[in-house]
DNA sequence: AGCAAACTAGATCAAACGTTCTATTCTTGT
DNA sequence: ACAAGAATAGAACGTTTGATCTAGTTTGCT
């Protein structure tokens, strides 16, 4: 279906009234903003995109107008719990990632989460792992599960040090090697007992 | 701020009735769905949780109720257009990038797309952008947008070719630079009527 | 030009809806 | 038990808002 310039003007001002103001917009918004002279002609162009599929109209219901987008799915804000590989306050108990506090928040798709029983999201400090393509900023979202393979990235603490990094994990005999992803950094060679390793890297997130 | 059962009940009946129905529910909504006796206990109780910046009320409009912070929101699929740099089916017509066909979708957390007016999603093929630390099975989300900038990641489509590319941008005079992020690949240089910018590229999403 | 369909204008009506007022009942502390 | 604040009830009022009707204007087609 082709639409006019005045349902496209339509479609976008509902769009940004609706995200601007957390609900629809009336009819008479919706003349205001669009300029248009007569609530019968935007009775009328709704109709119009109604049938067309684009929105979905409540009769008889103020503001009861939903824009038909795509397929909807929920999304979990999940705690960033960043910057990782930069210092932490220092502790000493082993480290509960789960109780390390955040004041941030990142959408995560239910898709993307559901495949873990516990997830957290870290902010990537540093570019310790710039050779596996996790650059300074990006956003990683960790399992934190005890089901480690070589090869994967943790995000392990050393019981030694006072900071949580991500580093690839392999298992050496009684040691573990935490191999950074950089050329100029050499692995860190620990014995399993000085190290943590509280999950691994199943998703990465970065804008632009 | 202690909620007390009702309140919360309030709170749980506006989030699911607002997910649910793509608007806030009335006073009388509330009072209904919540088996409360009068609305002005509705009232009496939203002036409470708004004083405790539970949401936000808009006097005198109709369902003007927003949850401040909600848990959950949407995430939106997005379709998959890629892959993106194979080669696409030969086309003659200039090409809407909105109109490839897509059997495949990603969730995207609603907060990004929000930003931008139209987004599709890519699959990145090859390692022509590496070194911009986006690598191959990445799925990079484009805004079809017209707003370029120099040094973007655009998605280019050379006439003269039947594929799009993934390309950091540079306008020069009449000509525009493609530039890979790859030491093995030289930039491609083109007038800029041989070339469709079709968006650029504001998120990368990487599974593990 | 002539006609039909698409679109626009403005007004009006009834229902939906937020607000407010007064009165009553329930809690809680002393 | 008593007072004071918190919470509830019910009604009434006025605005907001969706729906509708009639009439006029524009557009596209032959």
């Amino acid at each position: 279906m082709p639409l006019t310039d005045k349902q496209q003007l339509m479609m976008d001002f509902i769009e940004t009234y609706t995200i601007d103001r957390g609900f629809p917009p009336t009819i008479r918004d919706i003349q205001e903003g669009c300029k248009i002279s007569s609530t019968s002609v935007v009775d009328y162009n709704l109709r119009i995109l109604e049938r067309g599929g684009l929105l979905k109209r409540s009769r008889e219901i103020s503001r009861g107008i939903e824009l038909t987008r795509r397929k909807r799915s929920d999304s979990i804000q999940v705690p960033v719990l960043g910057p990782i590989s930069a210092g932490n306050p220092l502790m000493v108990a082993p480290i509960d990632i789960r109780t390390l506090d955040s004041d941030d928040h990142v959408a995560v798709p239910e898709e993307i989460i559901n495949q873990h029983r516990e997830i957290v999201a870290f902010n990537v400090k540093g570019q310790s792992m710039i050779n596996a393509h996790i650059d300074d900023g990006d956003v990683v979202i960790l399992s934190l599960t005890r089901e480690i393979a070589d090869g994967d990235i943790v995000a392990a603490w050393l019981k030694t040090d006072d900071e949580i990094t991500l580093k690839r994990y392999f298992k050496e005999g009684d040691q573990i090697r935490l191999q950074p992803e950089n050329d100029e950094m050499e692995p860190i060679i620990v014995n399993a007992a000085d190290v943590e390793i509280h999950g691994k890297v199943v998703y990465l997130m970065r804008g632009y």
